[in-house]
DNA sequence: AAGGAGTCCTATCTAGCGTA
DNA sequence: TACGCTAGATAGGACTCCTT
């Protein structure tokens, strides 16, 4: 922040003050060498696991003031100051089961349910194990005593088992060949990784995945009905289909008599839901959950077939392969045979268009509207967030920058016009100034979109 | 007032599709 | 081949609202 006078010419007295004044400062020592550095750096990780809070690692800073300022900065990193983390924490555990879970698409996942274990300050009791090949790879069997680790400190990933010959182990897991909600048959596609359920809508999980997406952030957005509520209104009859939701109205005693629900909660959901009784193409395409057919796909639809309708026909039309309307579809830039495969057989399924149809009653669908961005001066640009920003959140930054017609992509490529460097930007900034791509701090970004302004 | 349940958001990884 | 997009995984912190 901005200070009337210099508070010390060292960072070393600057924290002395800071301590004087009352604040709370960490740990910190004054080392004259590399080796002094190495050596403190070691003796904090052994005492990591004692301290209050979590650290990731430690910053090296040159302690005159005067030589931090002549040293300056590149791009958003500091010259005179450099991190050091730890290595990511590992930790033994035992993996007492496989489950499967199975998802919107029907994807069956399997989870290591693990005895709950302490890593890196967190209590880890399940990790993904992703697909069937990498159980067999590792070779994974239930009741293995396991190596963990939390990748970049977050994610809980079984790393390895830890063979123990004297020990009996069970036999190699097999991967199941039915769904375990339904019943139904599961299937490997040739070159595919995972295993799908073929229940689709009859599956209670997949059905109930649907919901949750349907009423997820980039879609229906609807507060107050997340995960938890939807199973919990599924098991209870409240919600089946996606129609359901926009009927809930006539059931409105039977909520507002639910446990753990009040007046105040009540109200806002639907008030939520008559909000939405009016929404986006591009979000009620995306909200359908169609396979390979996330918030880029569903806009490219809406623009190319404007309204629901239009669409709908399109669609019905394009299950001839040899029509015009199929290769309309294929030549939409960014759908393949792949993708229309999936739409096409979507469409075609009877739920689904049960879906559809009761929908069309209940809702308003507008029409794609197309962007001013005439005056927009970041139109057709691509940029990439990195770090956490301290004037909105990453989503509404996401939605600001799409707003204003530009692209906003994960990671940096050649092709990115510019990189947004929050607090705490990391290898993605490194990325840019590596392949020269321009990066602007937080405060340029604003300056740019003209959010001084904006509410 | 305190505690708990639910939601939202973010981080990272694996895998497959589509485009240039 | 490089890159963007989509999907499906787990955990934790901030926040809101309900219950006790």
């Amino acid at each position: 922040g901005e200070v009337s006078e210099p508070v010390a010419a060292t960072q070393w007295d600057f924290i002395q003050n800071l301590r004087r004044w009352g604040f709370q400062a960490n740990p910190s020592k004054r080392c004259k060498d590399l080796g002094q550095c190495l050596s403190y750096y070691r003796d904090t990780e052994e005492r990591r696991a004692t301290l209050p809070y979590d650290i990731d690692g430690m910053v090296y800073k040159v302690n005159r003031i005067d030589w931090q300022e002549r040293l300056g900065q590149v791009s958003r990193a500091p010259r005179w100051a450099i991190a050091h983390k730890f290595p990511a924490e590992k930790a033994q555990t035992i993996l007492n089961d496989i489950i499967i879970q199975v998802g919107r698409t029907g994807v069956l996942t399997p989870v290591a349910e693990l005895e709950p274990v302490t890593v890196g300050g967190v209590v880890v009791s399940r990790a993904t194990l992703h697909n069937q090949d990498y159980i067999a790879e590792k070779d994974i069997r239930k009741g293995d005593a396991v190596l963990i680790e939390r990748a970049g400190d977050v994610i809980p990933k079984v790393l390895e088992v830890i063979k123990d010959d004297a020990q009996k182990r069970s036999p190699k897991y097999v991967f199941p060949d039915h769904c375990l909600e339904c019943g139904c048959r599961a299937v490997r596609l040739a070159g595919e990784a995972a295993w799908r359920c073929t229940g689709g809508l009859v599956c209670p999980a997949q059905a109930v995945e649907r919901l949750k997406h349907f009423v997820s952030r980039g879609a229906f957005d609807l507060e107050g009905l997340g995960a938890k509520n939807i199973e919990a209104f599924w098991k209870d009859g409240l919600i089946k289909t996606p129609a359901d939701i926009f009927r809930l109205k006539d059931r409105e005693s039977d909520i507002r008599r639910r446990e753990g629900w009040g007046d105040k909660s009540a109200d806002n959901l639907f008030q939520a839901i008559a909000q939405r009784r009016t929404i986006s193409l591009e979000r009620f395409i995306y909200a359908l959950g169609v396979p390979q057919v996330g918030q880029a796909t569903a806009r490219l639809l809406a623009k190319h077939y404007s309204e629901l309708d239009g669409w709908r026909a399109a669609m019905d039309k394009a299950g001839d392969p040899d029509s015009d309307a199929y290769a309309d579809l294929i030549n939409i830039d960014g759908i393949g045979e792949s993708v229309a495969g999936d739409i096409l057989a979507f469409i075609k399924e009877g739920h689904n268009r049960e879906v559809l149809n009761d929908l069309n009653g209940l809702l308003t669908v507008e029409p794609f509207k197309a962007l001013d961005t005439a005056h927009s001066p970041i139109a057709g640009k691509t940029v990439v967030f990195t770090g956490a920003l301290a004037a909105m959140s990453r989503g509404e930054a996401k939605a600001r920058a799409e707003s204003l017609g530009a692209r906003v992509a994960g990671s940096v490529s050649k092709k990115t016009d510019f990189v947004v460097a929050g607090a705490d930007a990391g290898s993605k900034a490194k990325k840019a100034a590596e392949l020269g791509v321009k990066v602007l701090e937080e405060k340029e970004w604003l300056a740019l979109i003209g959010s001084g302004a904006a509410a």
